[in-house]
Order: C-alpha cells, then structure tokens, then sequence
DNA sequence: TTTCGCCGTTAACAATAACTTAATAAACCA
DNA sequence: TGGTTTATTAAGTTATTGTTAACGGCGAAA
C-alpha cells in the first residue's frame, strides 16, 4: 500500500528561501506548496490542509506568529505540524514559538539538509504509530509489536524463541546464520544448550508456518528466504 | 483517571548538566531520572520504560549514539521520544542523530528554558493523540474520564487497578506488554509487588468482562484483543 | 466506635505451555 | 559407502502462568 505523499506548505517572504526549500523537500517525495505572506499562507493553508506548515517568523501581512495562533485557534489545524523558520535566534522568540503551539524551530541560516532531517523526524514520530519494525516478506508478515506472525493474513502463533529465531532471521533474509550466531543472539552468550535445539524449533517453526522458508546451509546454519 | 506525570531519563556523565536539567524538568512536575553513562542509561530505560529519554553523545560505556541505536531495535522502544543533547554542533551530526531515530536534537551550552520548551512541545504532539480518550474497541467500550466500562451498553465495575491495567492493555489493542512496563506504568517506579499480582488482576479483569480479550503471550506479557 | 465489605496483595498449589534432551531416522557429501 | 550433519519424534524437565483462598488495610455505613 503506497502512502500518500505528504503535503508541506511554506510560508516567507524571500523567494530564495522558497526555492531552496521547496527544491530539497521536493526531492525528498513531498509535495511542497509555497506561500508569499502570511495572509497568503492562511488562505492556503485553508484550501490545502497541509500534513506540515514552515513558517517564517517577518512576513508581511500577518507574521508567522499571528497564522500560528490563528490556524491553532481551529481544530481542524490542531494536528498540523508546524515548524517555524527564522532569523530570530534568541531563546526568548524560540520558547515563544514552541509553547504557541509550534512543533520545531529552527533558525536561520538554514541547512537544507538539517531542515529535511527534522522534517523527515516529524514525520516519523507522527506516522508511525504502530507499523515500525514489521518485516514483510512475500506474504509473510513478522510484528514484534504484536508479536504475531501472519501468513495470507492467517495468524500463526509462535512462542517466544521460536519467534525471536524467526525474526532474527528475517530480519536479513538471504543471509546465512551460522549456529553459533544464533546460538548467541536468541540464547545469550553464556547459556548452554545442546546441538539439537536449535533444530529442533526450526522445525517447529517450519511446521508452524506451513511454508517453507528456512533453509538449511549444511555445516553452515540457516537462512530465511521466501 | 488522573493523568500520570510522564517519566523522563537524562543521561549525562556531568553532573552539573544532570543537576541543572532534573531541576528545571522537576519543575514542570515530569518524574525525572537520571544516568550517568550509557550503560547505565540502558539499564534504567528497560526497567523505568521512561516516555522520553534526553541522552548526552559522548559518554563513557556507549555513546548516546549507540544507546540510542540499541533501544530503537527494540520494538518496545520504539515510541519512546529520544532527544540528543550535545557540544557536536555540526550538521552532519545533527542529521545522523536524527536519522538514527531521535526526535530532537540539542546543541549545548544548552538554556534549560528552551529545552523544557521543546520537551513540552514533543509531548503535546504526541500526548493529543492517545491519552485520555474514550477506547472502543468491538463491543468494549473504556470511559477513563467516568472510570467505566461497558461491554454492550451492559456496565462492568471494576476496581482501580484493574482499570488501569485494562486501559493500560487497550490504549495499543494487539501490543504486547512486558510483565515490567505493566508494573512500571501501572504500579510505578519504585513499588515492589510479587511475581502473581499482576495474574490475579489479569483474572479478575478476565473474569468480570466474561469476555476473552486478554491474550496471554508467555514468556513475554499480555496483549488486548477481540 | 464497631462492623462489614471491598481492594490489593501474597502464598501455595495446580495446570499448562515452553524448552531441552536423547534416541533414531534420514539426508548429504566426500 | 562411511561418516557427518540435520530431521523427526517423543518423552522428560523446567519455567511460566492460572487459580484459589486467605490476610491486612482502609473506608463507609451502622
């Protein structure tokens, strides 16, 4: 399922500023709307409903302060991440910003770079609610959350090591896990256990899963592979 | 259902940073822990399961870096907000850190003020979300303001703990909690109970909703389903 | 104040699921 | 083919959780 690209609109009054920005963010899959002035940025912002609004904080007709608190003032703008973008660097105009309701603030000059990292940071935090380590391999699905393996949507139900043996080995699929290996990171270092354990709930996963997607690499280990 | 102060762990090897940040987040009424290296900040995340952990990068025993690399592949952690706290005041670490998987990054000589700025901004965009709503989830519905749940339309009393361990379980239907983050968020920091407290109020929740929503994953925790 | 009842906890024991082992069979490779 | 490695099975062992009952504390009602 391919997530919708986000929406970001931008807000300042330097046609550069607009440029750089839009171009990095652009590139990195957004879909990146520009505002002049801050009266420009409310109306936008109202047809658009950006995922993100960055806004500089001196623009003309309405500063970023004042359509912070005025889109704020909306609940429809209460979960629309803000950032403010701006050449006040004292802690003052930056405890402001955030306690009005701003997500970040970040002063100017701006890295490019720095920006898209803390946009992409936002992002993430907001997005992922639940769906961060999944492993999804064919029609295998593998959730540590949930610890709950899926196959076609049919959950299978695995007990602790034989999930943390699975996942492990998921977790780089095609890659050969030596005995050892294993041994160490679903055991821990110092436990002990006989050379046929390990087999042992490789078959049972095998068994379990009802597909065959472990591999044995004789004298070598295992791998995962769909 | 009064809201519990969040539980915030800073680690940083000098103590006057510690000192000067546990004060000023002190103040705002969080629950502040700390640690004074990166070993040590592991240890106590696992067992505080903190909601944000505010780390220094150059520490002895792990960088916050490596903490923060550590905690993150554990899906448990995985919500857990990370603000880095540091003298690199170069881009190419800002955008490492935040890629790595940290919410915030701070240059130091930090201004606690703009700190518990941006540690109340993290928390107001991720607390809107979740905390404090009504859950319904099939024909279960949890009111957490009246303290009251009904299993269709029918009211079911439970006592206090039993209520926060089921709210606890359903505010993430599926997720699996750890034995320990049951204790830590529903019990609290420092309260020792026995090995079976946690079973015996699983029973009677069990038991009251007569319903089958509460799945036992041995070895692990619990988990709320229908 | 006394009594009653509920809550949270604990302890003892039962039940069950998970894990390991060992023995045997099958597969693989030189 | 012989030797080594892995698969399979079942049985044994351990660990974890379920269940029940009982106890002390605390607050509400008598």
């Amino acid at each position: 399922m391919e997530a919708k690209p986000k929406k970001i609109l931008i807000a300042d009054d330097e046609p550069d500023i607009l440029e750089i920005v839009s171009y990095n963010l652009g590139k990195e899959g957004y879909d990146v709307y520009t505002a002049k002035d801050g009266y420009e940025a409310i109306e936008r912002a109202k047809q658009l409903f950006p995922d993100l609004i960055i806004l500089d904080i001196m623009m003309p007709r309405k500063t970023g302060v004042e359509v912070c608190q005025i889109l704020r003032s909306q609940p429809i703008f209460q979960d629309t991440l803000i950032i403010f973008l701006t050449a006040l660097s004292d802690e003052a105009s930056q405890i402001k910003g955030l306690e009005i309701g701003a997500d970040d603030y970040v002063n100017k000059p701006i890295s490019p770079k720095v920006l898209v990292s803390r946009v992409n940071a936002l992002f993430r935090r907001v997005n992922n609610k639940e769906t961060g380590k999944d492993i999804q391999l064919g029609n295998v699905t593998i959730d540590p959350v949930k610890f709950l393996v899926t196959i076609d949507g049919q959950e299978v139900i695995l007990a602790k090591k034989e999930f943390e043996l699975l996942y492990l080995l998921a977790s780089r699929p095609g890659r050969v896990f030596l005995r050892n290996e294993i041994l160490s990171q679903v055991w821990g270092k110092d436990v002990i256990v006989g050379d046929r354990t390990i087999d042992v709930h490789i078959r049972k996963i095998r068994q379990k899963l009802g597909i065959d997607c472990i591999t044995t690499v004789k004298g070598v280990g295992y791998k995962f592979e769909m």
